[in-house]
RNA sequence: CGGAGCGUAGCGCAGCCUGGUAGCGCACCUGCUUCGGGAGCAGGGGGUCGGAGGUUCGAAUCCUCUCGCUCCGACCA
């Protein structure tokens, strides 16, 4: 993309009503734009990631058997009536009538909808395990949005629901969500912490939440020096093997972590002390095991072996998606602007243009330009009539992991620099080894 | 929902107290010079001062109502 031909509203001063980087940040670099208090679109650049996101928790859904779905964002009072939540539920669900009078709700999830999906259409045992997925746009009417993304009224979100016939099913089902959670956030250059999570009146230990350390998080956590150090890496994982998923879920559980709702300051005491750690986090998804809750009262049963009729065993596992690109932010960030991980970038590479106009920069660039595409590679051209230090600052806030910059100085001697946005480092390079690292860094993302 | 603020040009703000018909910086347009970290000079365009009502000869400014947004707290992915 050349950047005089693109869309990206880019501010050189802070708008007064972003309080946290993230969101100053995703208001500087053009990414968002409020609507209404909690509400946002998305600008090129902002819809660009989330598209990237959403297409990586696709892909690990479905790596691990998971199969998607669309379900509407307005549902019917009358499910909700079925499970006795319509009331239970507060005033953060945005209720409303139609035109025939008939009460309506804008989602806040999909528990009752996704049970009457299975209960339509799944009769017998043979038919799991089954886990239904989608990534749709909720609301939920916050008294108080506040912090951008991270705390919006409208957000989109991935929520999965497992069905199985019995509980050991539905605790395999449940791991299988933690190994694919673990994945997505590490595709994404996060490091997301299962930490055991306050399960409410239900009760157990089945569920967790993921928390991403950032100073600014709205949960204080506790946790094993150690537990940020767990990584999945490249290793395969069958989906379909209990005792291995099982086994990671054991290896990135057992050391102690854990949020303030269910911190225990007597088993945090046993860590050795030069290992406790207090910080605090970004929820960024969580998954629960919940039994029958739905199922029994929305008459969700399957036919078992002997012929009986059960109700089914459930479970819903969710990643906040737009959420997740606040706290991408709030976890690589530094004072001049965003620092995306190669996994999540809106472009792979900056091309910086040092003096437009010039007919050696000029065409070097253009050169570079289409060689990064005819590799696959996503540039941003920054084509625009600028001088050298606002062009920086631009690709600087917008925070592209690596920039190509092509100068007079350089041209010279036939070298481009490529400099990492993270280190700030600069290496001088031929145009085609510069090309030639970039395609080797993307390989495999 | 309790408490506190703020709405003046695309963004950041001043002007309001003490009424006299709107200003600064950035951004934008034109020209010249500049050109490896948000350039300089000159010229120019852009605002029903959130909305409604009231007081007044006259309201951005005072009064009332209303809408929107932000912050602290409680709540929450």
């Amino acid at each position: 993309m050349r950047l005089t031909r693109y869309f990206l509203p880019v501010l050189k001063e802070n708008p007064a009503e972003a309080q946290i980087v993230s969101h100053r940040y995703m208001l500087r670099a053009g990414m968002i734009k409020q609507q209404a208090a909690g509400i946002y679109s998305w600008l090129p650049m902002g819809f660009k990631v989330l598209k990237r996101l959403e297409q990586i928790v696709h892909e690990e859904q479905i790596r691990a058997g998971h199969i998607p779905l669309l379900m509407p964002t307005l549902q019917s009072a009358d499910l909700w009536r079925e499970s006795g939540r319509y009331d239970a539920y507060g005033p953060e669900m945005l209720r409303f009538k139609d035109r025939h009078d008939r009460e309506m709700l804008y989602g806040p999830t999909n528990e009752e909808m996704i049970t009457d999906i299975f209960r339509s259409h799944v009769e017998s045992y043979k038919s799991l395990p089954l886990t239904l997925y989608h990534i749709q746009w909720k609301f939920r009417d916050e008294v108080r949005p506040r912090f951008g993304v991270m705390r919006g009224r409208e957000f989109l979100m991935k929520d999965g629901y497992s069905f199985d016939l019995t509980k050991e099913d539905a605790l395999h089902a449940y791991n299988r969500h933690m190994v694919s959670y673990l994945r997505t956030y590490e595709r994404m250059g996060l490091t997301a912490i299962p930490m055991r999570a306050d399960s409410g009146p239900i009760g157990g230990d089945n569920t967790h939440e993921f928390l991403v350390l950032a100073k600014t998080g709205e949960s204080e956590v506790f946790y094993d020096a150690k537990v940020p150090e767990l990584k999945l890496g490249d290793r395969t994982v069958d989906y379909d093997n209990r005792d291995e998923v099982a086994a990671i879920c054991k290896e990135f559980t057992t050391l102690y972590a854990r949020t303030d709702e269910t911190h225990d300051e007597a088993l945090f005491n046993q860590i050795p002390e030069e290992r406790r750690c207090i910080g605090r986090g970004i929820e960024v998804g969580q998954i629960f095991y919940f039994g029958t809750k739905y199922s029994e009262p929305m008459g969700a049963t399957v036919t078992t072996p002997d012929g009986a009729k059960v109700p089914v065993e459930m479970g819903s596992h969710g990643i906040g998606v737009s959420r997740l690109i606040g706290a991408l932010i709030e976890a690589n960030h530094d004072e001049k602007g965003i620092i995306w991980p190669e996994g999540v970038t809106p472009f792979h590479v900056g091309l910086v243009n040092l003096k437009q106009g010039d007919v050696a920069t000029d065409a070097a660039c253009e050169a570079l330009y289409a060689a990064l595409k005819a590799k696959g590679l996503d540039p941003l051209y920054d084509d625009r009539e600028e001088r050298a230090g606002a062009k920086f600052a631009t690709m600087d806030l917008i925070g592209l992991p690596w920039r190509i910059t092509v100068g007079p100085r350089g041209l010279a001697n036939g070298l481009v620099e490529l400099t990492s946005r993270r280190s700030g480092e600069s290496e001088e390079m031929t145009p085609e080894a510069a090309v030639a690292k970039i395609v080797e860094i993307y390989a495999g993302i």
